[in-house]
DNA sequence: AATCGACCCAACCGCCTGTTG
DNA sequence: GCAACAGGCGGTTGGGTCGAT
């Protein structure tokens, strides 16, 4: 039995949002915070759905979002983040402060994706089209590495998301997590609320000249914090 | 000035995951 | 263990804008 969705009931309003909404949402919140997403509404004397106050708030009423063009230094962290997570847009923007996982989306749908197409480069593989078949030989190995780093700075991601969430959410975050045995590296990030300013993986990635070196990466602080939860360590291809 | 098509982005939809009883 | 629920995520789309003709 699937789930009903949020807005079946009738009489809620859809599309475009006017400023009267946008005045009564963040009145709302300002003073009560959002709580419930879904009993917001009726609270706020508002005609939508929940998830469509939440959309709204998150990705465009929240006082700390930046709005307008992306600066090549964020266009390099988006390309570089999508060729290690894919279409992981709300662990994309982790690392892209003030920049909503919606943003991010369209704007590599819109623009990055098209220029790399333009450049030659393969938007999924991120790799040259024609390079993109002659994969077949000796750097599957490299490949599977990348790959396997991959996935591993993706569960770092999602756990310094999950992090960020909590701290939001919970009045006393610091003391909580400090009963969690939890490093200050990682208390760090979620009470200063910023990304991590590494880019872990990628760096690691590029210092040892892409791929198909044997590698044992020195990895940032914030990266060893996650490491000690996880219990996980990565070492060269040889070892694994 | 009118029309058309391309582009852009806010918002919706459906699915997934985590939580609760 | 299971079902119901809430929140979150990524894909998609509708409608507004803008430039070309």
């Amino acid at each position: 039995m699937g789930r009903s969705p949020c807005c079946e009931k009738v009489g809620l309003k859809k599309g475009s949002w006017t400023p009267e909404e946008d005045q009564k949402l963040m009145s709302y919140i300002e003073e009560h915070g959002h709580g419930s997403w879904r009993a917001l509404p009726a609270k706020a004397g508002l005609q939508r759905c929940g998830k469509s106050c939440r959309l709204r708030w998150t990705n465009y009423l929240r006082p700390d979002i930046k709005r307008g063009k992306f600066s090549l230094q964020e266009e390099q962290t988006i390309i570089q983040l999508h060729a290690l997570l894919g279409n992981r847009w709300s662990a994309i923007a982790t690392h892209l402060p003030k920049r909503t996982d919606n943003e991010i989306k369209n704007y590599w749908n819109t623009h990055l994706k098209k220029r790399l197409t333009k450049m030659g480069i393969d938007p999924v593989t991120h790799k040259p089209k024609s390079y993109a078949l002659g994969s077949a030989t000796g750097q599957s190995k490299d490949a599977a590495n990348l790959s396997h780093m991959a996935q591993w700075e993706s569960a770092r991601l999602e756990a310094e998301a999950r992090f960020v969430r909590e701290y939001k959410l919970s009045p006393h975050p610091f003391q909580h997590q400090c009963k969690q045995g939890l490093s200050a590296t990682a208390l760090s990030i979620t009470h200063s609320l910023a990304p991590p300013k590494t880019l872990d993986v990628v760096n690691a990635w590029q210092a040892c000249g892409h791929l198909g070196q044997p590698m044992i990466v020195q990895f940032s602080e914030t990266l060893c914090s996650t490491r000690q939860r996880m219990h996980y360590q990565l070492r060269s291809p040889a070892v694994l």
